[in-house]
DNA sequence: AGCACGCCGACT
DNA sequence: GTCGGCGTGCTC
């Protein structure tokens, strides 16, 4: 009779290793439940990992050592959750530990427990009643004391009725036993709302009652609703809905969407505390809100990308606001698309999702096309407004002024003396993209990257690619000539220019450089006010809160993008104009949307302005059908960088080998070439592009050669990765 | 990814 | 004579 192997703890740990690892059982403790926190020793240090499934040690295997402490009695994920990251392991491509890892807040990563969410509740004492009488009036503590006499509060309700030196006068009366605090979790009772729901359009209401009926089971539903048409009314409704059913919601937006503005739209008008997840928030703070979420504490999340691994025990209704946006895809890492995750968790709880934008990404059109998800539309503007006219702007017979045309600048002087304001769009910061040599043609390229340089202000010349800087050199280093002149218009330019063309017209910038730190772009917004005034800036411009006196849009150039090598460049255009252009005239007022380009009969840019995105998508669709590209057939990019040719064309070369060598006749493993960007901050980058047709026999290559990978000699001499549905290509 | 080990330049 | 540069290799 064999003895039986010894059982052992296979273990996920967050290292870049395609593979659990086995450890002999913590001494005295129980196997873990799947998912649950197990310290363990690994190399020189002590890792957090989870507890994966048991395994046996192999008789020849390497010697085992021994697991520290189980951390969990509980998971912290929930069972579909755990499913869930699971597949997303696989579907993406990385090492099950570092998802699992990626999925929690850094505290609870780091093996902290599941923090504490009780808040303290402060009452009167029978001693406290007794002695209220004889508080000096008018002082803090009495105030408090009447107040408390109403019934027990939380601190923030204290802070928000007493104001300042609350917490003083608090600690006096506790230290007097006249008031004392309980900690408890705070009631899940609904509120009324603060505010009343507007009465809801026809299109509203149906597009309300068609979610409605997906409830308790897994759907998905394209909300397709132009710029202004109230998707966040039909949201709001859903979600009301779903609380009303004793269920939680999560609704994902992009990372300009969360503004404090649409915080404080969501929290007015649900009948319970609205929790939110963004870069701004504290890991403490982060831990907090996925405790309260885990426990049901929290019965809806409003956040970005990283919210979509929130746990949801009761979930009911998963939304994803501006799905088409690009900020949905992680671009390191753990290269996952929360938008696809999130329908992912939508299947695996049993809840229905809803995508919503003014322009859906191809993907979800197709699958909106072929029926796979139902499609609700909403045509009309809220109240009443009108769409903007759009006017192409011919450049080609036009001189320009800093960027600006001569129709242009009169159209934005007429707006102005209408008392109304004006957008100029510009998707480039600095000064000007390009500083040239009159006289020879040489321009500033960066030593690193092999772009060129942008101007900014008068002196300085920065990589926008690797954020190398350099001061614009006396005179042209080819040619000594002296004729050093910016080439083209970044938003710096166009407002130096509109300032000059518009004095005393108030005139703000929206871009990286003056747009910083939490809610810059609703402080810029506010400066503004409803006086007439110009802005000035960058696609953070596309969204922000309502501005009723914009009525122009300008787009300075709409060129790029329609002779991009990347075959999404068309598309990313089309979306960023519509959403811009649909910023102008909300209200009463018409809006006009001017849009200069040097291709003004160009099809697509004709098919979006006349016809409009829905049009345009269609179009689109069919060059994709026609070319075979997504989604038609799908993609994974495999990129590798390295300082030197030789290693980075070694592991290509390898890599590509590899995959030939599995044979896949279902999928097209294009040869090595080099990335778009082929040097970047001196590293040369170069790629290896897979596509297939068949989603499961690209899904069948990548699993056998992601580990393969690993074990390839060549791969230890290059920094590479591995991209599932590489949004863009480079 | 860390972290240790390992073999060659400018410092107390 | 050492501190430390980052190449190379390993982690149950």
């Amino acid at each position: 009779m064999p003895v039986p192997a010894p059982a052992t703890w296979r273990i996920a740990l967050s290292v870049p290793l395609p593979r659990l690892f086995d450890y002999r059982p913590a001494d005295g403790a129980s196997t873990p439940a799947a998912g649950c926190r197990v310290k363990v020793p690994f190399g020189s240090r002590s890792l957090v990992g989870f507890y994966v499934e048991a395994g046996t040690a192999a008789p020849e295997g390497p010697e085992l050592r021994t697991a520290e402490a189980v951390l969990d009695e509980v998971p912290l994920f929930d069972p579909p959750l755990w499913q869930a990251l699971g597949w997303a392991a696989g579907y993406w491509q990385r090492p099950l530990g570092e998802v699992l890892a990626t999925a929690l807040p850094v505290a609870l990563r780091q093996g902290e427990p599941l923090p504490d969410t009780r808040t303290a509740f402060w009452h009167l004492t029978e001693a406290g009643g007794t002695a209220l009488a004889g508080l000096r009036r008018g002082s803090r503590p009495r105030a408090l004391a009447d107040y408390l006499a109403q019934g027990e509060r939380d601190e923030a309700a204290l802070a928000a009725s007493i104001g300042p030196g609350w917490r003083d006068a608090l600690r006096r009366l506790e230290a007097r036993g006249l008031a004392a605090s309980i900690l408890r979790v705070p009631s899940r009772e609904a509120h009324a709302p603060a505010r009343a729901a507007p009465e809801r359009s026809p299109e509203q209401a149906e597009a309300t009652a068609a979610i409605d009926a997906l409830a308790g089971r897994f759907a998905v539903a394209l909300l397709e609703g132009v710029t202004g048409s109230g998707k966040t009314e039909v949201y709001l409704a859903a979600i009301e809905a779903c609380l009303a059913r004793g269920r939680q919601a999560l609704v994902l937006v992009p990372e300009i969407g969360l503004t404090p503005q649409a915080i404080r739209r969501y929290g007015e008008r649900l009948p319970v505390p609205v929790l939110t997840l963004h870069s701004g928030l504290s890991e403490t703070e982060r831990a907090a809100t996925f405790a309260r979420m885990a426990r049901g504490e929290g019965r809806v999340l409003i956040g970005t990308r990283s919210a979509v691994f929130s746990p949801l025990p009761d979930a009911g209704l998963i939304i994803i606001d501006e799905e088409h946006d690009g900020s949905y895809k992680q671009q390191d890492g753990f290269r996952y698309h929360a938008r696809d995750f999130a329908l992912v968790r939508a299947r695996g709880l049993g809840v229905p999702a809803v995508l919503g934008s003014a322009t859906p990404s191809l993907e979800t059109l197709q699958h909106a096309r072929s029926k796979r998800y139902a499609w609700l539309t909403l045509r009309e503007r809220a109240g009443g407004a009108r769409p903007p006219r759009v006017r192409v702007l011919d450049l080609r017979s036009q001189r320009l002024e800093h960027g600006l045309s001569r129709p242009l600048l009169d159209a934005i002087a007429d707006c102005l003396a209408r008392g109304e304001q004006a957008l100029v769009f510009r998707n480039r910061r600095g000064y000007a993209p390009v500083l040239l040599c009159h006289d020879c043609g040489w321009h500033a390229d960066c030593a690193r990257c092999d772009r060129p340089l942008t101007l900014h202000g008068r002196h300085r010349l920065i990589c926008h690619h690797c954020g190398h800087r350099r001061s614009v050199p006396p005179a042209c280093p080819d040619c000594g000539g002296l004729a050093l002149v910016p080439q083209g218009a970044g938003t710096e330019r166009l407002e130096e220019a509109l300032a000059a063309r518009f004095p005393g017209v108030p005139l703000i910038r929206v871009d990286r450089e003056t747009t910083r730190g939490r809610d810059a772009l609703g402080k810029h917004f506010d400066a503004l006010g409803d006086a007439p005034g110009i802005l000035v800036g960058t696609q953070m411009l596309a969204k922000g809160h309502d501005l009723p006196k914009l009525t122009l849009v300008a787009i300075t150039s709409a060129d790029e993008g329609l002779f991009s090598a990347d075959f999404r460049a068309g598309e990313r255009m089309a979306q960023l104009l519509v959403q811009v252009a649909g910023r102008a005239g909300r209200a009463q007022r018409p809006g006009e949307v001017w849009l200069q380009t040097h291709h003004p009969d160009h099809p697509l840019l004709q098919t979006l302005v006349t016809r409009g995105y829905p049009a345009f998508a269609e179009a689109e669709l069919a060059e994709r059908a026609a070319a075979g590209l997504p989604p038609f057939s799908h993609l994974a990019l495999l990129r590798a960088e390295s300082p030197h040719a030789e290693p980075l064309n070694a592991f290509l070369a390898a890599a590509h080998a590899l995959a030939r060598a599995q044979g896949s006749a279902e999928v097209a493993a294009h040869p090595p070439m080099p990335a778009p960007m082929p040097r970047r901050a001196g590293r040369l980058r170069g790629q290896v592009l897979f596509e297939s047709t068949h989603r499961p026999a690209l899904q069948s290559l990548l699993r056998t050669l992601y580990p393969a990978l690993f074990d390839l000699p060549e791969a230890r001499r290059v920094r590479w990765s591995l991209d599932v549905d590489p949004v863009d290509l480079y």
